[in-house]
DNA sequence: CAGTTGAATGACCGAACGGTCAGTTTACAC
DNA sequence: GTGTAAACTGACCGTTCGGTCATTCAACTG
């Protein structure tokens, strides 16, 4: 039993592991022109040992990426969660989203590739990448919906609503990462919330 | 004099039938995936001969890449400068960008992949790639100053209602060529100026 | 400390692909 | 028809890189 505990603790290091060095590399050089090899000498590790783990490099790639994905969905389903009204859960969305990235940059460069690629070969694209994306727009969308039912908001279509919120606050975090010295997260997601909730309010 | 002419259309003919070829091409598989026999099959020549008329696979892409996005934002620029009023000049925008990624959707792709990769590896991009894009935001964010002045609109920073406006219509593009059939151009476009314009009218 | 097990290694392999160029075809001049 | 120059071709080359596996190493056991 102590054998089995100290195999799975080995384990959980190594993938670890690798997945940070995957997302750093990825991340840097984009899927293409990231090399296995450079991936295992940032992890500390001969590239063999990567296929211990992982059958391929596209495994581990997508692996870094639900990873990732799972983790912001989860931590911007909980703050949305917290909060009643529709201005609220708006902030909640924008601002866990700024936050999240500004702390996982190499992350970011990653998803943000990949959503321009998943147009590009929507037949390649991991199943579990484009449901997770669904959902946060979904999260948003049912917010849009809810709000429109309260008469919090003029009626408008939820579906385009919720990816407009979508796209405006990743060109944000976009913008956060190239150029800007950044403003505040609160003051970044401040210009969201203010722009839409102005937007969509009752005439 | 006449030779010279021959061989000019024979060369614009060639260079278009290549551009031609790789925008499907890479549009369908991406710049790694896609391979410079595939785009030679595509434009009914041998590999050999592109590498007449082009140095490298990089510059082919980013011929393609570079003439549609001139041609592009002349559309826009051009549509912009025949109205006058903030409203308006929303409108010119994002319905002149929908109507011409309904008609180059091959072209789209290219362009949304690589505006994913122009934040992995910025060092790589094209420079005239670069100044397009930023003239592009620039003709909205002196669009939001000038009806800031004319007190049009309500103060706002400009560069980040440019970004917003433009993230939302190409989130826009992106859900038309995913899920189809697309409402109108005109609805679509009509959704962006309404949400932005009431989104900054003055209080 | 010898024996055993399985994790880790990195030299190696083969496929894929960008780019080349000797040879072939085409077009035109005389 | 014949010469020739330019356009075109596609077999070939060299490199890169994902993936493999015979060998080495380390940890535990009795």
């Amino acid at each position: 039993m102590a054998r089995r505990t100290k195999q799975d603790v080995l384990s959980a290091f190594r993938c670890g592991e690798i997945l940070r060095a995957a997302r750093q590399v990825f991340g840097q050089k984009g899927f293409a022109r990231a090399g296995i090899d450079e991936i295992a000498r940032s992890a500390g590790i001969a590239k063999g040992t990567i296929y211990l783990y992982y059958p391929s490099k596209e495994a581990v790639y997508w692996a870094a990426l639900r990873g990732g994905l799972r983790e912001l969905l989860a931590e911007v389903a909980a703050r949305m969660r917290e909060v009643a009204s529709f201005e609220d859960k708006l902030r909640a969305f924008a601002e866990t989203k700024i936050r999240y990235f500004d702390d996982h940059r190499d992350f970011f460069r990653i998803y943000h590739a990949e959503v321009g690629n998943a147009l590009t070969r929507p037949a390649a694209t991991d199943q579990e990448f484009t449901r997770i994306y669904q959902d946060q727009v979904e999260l948003l969308a049912s917010a849009v919906r809810a709000a429109v039912r309260r008469k919090e908001i003029r009626r408008v279509p939820a579906a385009q609503a919720a990816a407009a919120i979508f796209e405006v606050t990743r060109g944000l975090v976009v913008q956060r990462l190239m150029a800007r010295p950044a403003a505040s997260a609160a003051a970044d997601a401040a210009f969201v919330v203010d722009l839409v909730s102005k937007g969509l309010r009752k005439p």
